[in-house]
DNA sequence: TATGAATGAGGTTTCATTCAT
DNA sequence: CATGAATGAAACCTCATTCAT
């Protein structure tokens, strides 16, 4: 069983086939082209060929919708992260394997568009706020301790957390910049981003 | 004379006790604290003590007064820059000089809020941002010039444009989790980016 | 079945009972009375019953009303035209009945309103008045074929299309002095606007 | 003198090289060219190169502006009716004057711009429409007159007061299809108008 | 579950008009 | 006479949400 199928089975995450699956999915791709704020729920009923009324059988309103792109993103992002480092040694590979899930996840790779947590999260009212980011520190705390080990080993001379800060930050913000169809390869960039905090 | 008066004197930068100037002030710290999408042009007229439709005497349109936001914000940093740079020596001097005015730009020391940049980049119509990247390309280019001494320099090893991006991410990004009246001070931040990157 | 009833079910004309039916015959009301210009959508809404937000399910915008007011005038005009001159076989009994059927629709008899096409013809973009256009010269194209078998028949000296053109300038202008309910009956108005062109 | 230097010593038509007279002058043109709705005081202003404000120094509101507006094409047209018709003998001569003279103020060659009291004429509101009809009937009467005698040589079978509202109308109406820079001269289209009611 | 008409509050923008300077 | 900032009402339109069918 794939990690996904996993997910969907815990009920974690929508199955995709299933109509909320579908609009979840539909909201994502319009939230991370256009924005929550400009992307109405018609647009979304539209592209998934329904009416506007019909979404709300499925959420109770608009901003739940985020909510659950976000939680699913995480929930996402956190399996195959977890399945990706399985039996990966060296603090190094450790670290590659953090920003190259990450830069996937930025770039929909896997359709999670991790960008939406950071670009979107002012449009969530704080009790929403409050449950994402709940889901959100279990994945942070992932890279913590990747990211302590490196600083034991002297790959870098700063703390996990405030290191972690620095690369999500660098991370995020490729996505003003950074063209996954152009010269520069993912593979690449990753090299780069390793270079940049912990080449030495 | 100041850089700030020198900048007005210019005309680039609208003199913060005229109408427009007040408006301008007014309508950036709400793009800040709402966000450009749930500023309304009402908010901002009942902020400078008008009504609405008085806005459109000093601009045509909503979206307006994001660009000249933006475009003051570029103007005051660059100017600031430059002049904060001016007779520093040391290529470590410099780098953390770039970084501590962007920090001060970001945190709104100097009026600028320099995150509005790009957070509400995407709420620009592309003849707008095409108008601001011409801007703030004259200032990316001072940092490019900086970080490319400083790869020359051994202090990283990555180009300047690169390295750039990553590190205008980090410091971005610490608006989400950095609070200035906490425990860690402007400075230190500064040194830990810079230890964070060229410490080697 | 009658001529209208085929049009409704031919979907050129929308069905008088139904929402968009009703909106359409009001604003047609009020654009004649009042003009366009000075006609809101919240007064159309308001005479509906309905709220002005709710138009705007039915028409893409303002102007998209006055489009399909013109053109329900003259596909419902066409038709009956069409219908009137069956079987009439003299050219003056034709010319008789054109000139009618143009009064009775600029009279509302059938409640076509042809003034507006003449009155607002302004008030749209040049790309809906290239769309009434189109249809408008079918009805137009009938009148030139009449006329110009009435300049053979040495009826007028002048050729259809010019001619055309003069009548359909005394007739809707006849809005600015014409009173349906005073002496001139419309039949004897039919007989003058004749008399005036072809009483040789 | 000429006939307009006369009735600007007059006092009733407002000399062209005043302000008052050259806002006027600008007003005629653009509520022809926009009609008076659409056409905003601002524009107005622009064009005579003041600000909006400025106006109501000149006028007490807009549409006191199409009122004179109005009133100055009539006693224009009024005017130069008098002189073209003195001495010109016969009816036929008399009518082709009339004709000629109405497609000159529709077309603007002498300024007047005739159109507008037809277009604009729901603009007004029933007062000012009440000072202009006043002086609208005094030429009106000028056209009953000379097509009485018309009927009585029997070159049309009409009364006067009703042929001169289909003679009106047709004119009024060459605004929508007559093009005095195509092949049609304005000459000729006062024959063909002679024609199409006189000519038998 | 889905529909689709309706809601109703609120958005940006327009514009004739006023008035202190 | 002119300015130009401000008014304030009203315009068109948007959109999340509701609800009877």
């Amino acid at each position: 069983m794939t990690d996904l199928a996993q997910l969907i089975d815990d009920g974690v995450v929508t199955d995709p086939e299933s109509a909320k699956g579908r609009l979840l999915g539909e909201a994502r791709k319009l939230f991370k082209q256009k924005g929550f704020a400009k992307t109405t729920v018609r647009d979304i009923a539209s592209e998934v060929g329904i009416l506007s009324g019909s979404i709300f059988h499925h959420f109770p309103n608009k901003e739940d919708i985020l909510r659950c792109v976000m939680e699913e993103t995480i929930f996402v992002s956190l399996a195959r992260l977890k399945s990706e480092l399985h039996g990966v040694e060296t603090v190094e590979a450790q670290i590659k394997t953090l920003i190259r899930c990450e830069l996937d996840a930025i770039y929909g790779r896997h359709g999670q568009d991790f960008t939406i947590l950071v670009s979107e999260w002012r449009s969530l009212k704080p009790d929403n706020q409050a449950k994402v980011l709940e889901l959100r520190e279990v994945y942070e705390r992932l890279w913590h301790q990747v990211f302590n080990d490196a600083q034991k080993q002297g790959l870098s001379p700063l703390g996990g957390v405030l290191l972690r800060s620095f690369v999500r930050g660098a991370l995020v913000d490729t996505i003003n910049w950074y063209n996954p169809e152009g010269e520069l390869t993912l593979e690449q960039l990753v090299d780069q981003v390793y270079l940049a905090f912990f080449g030495r």
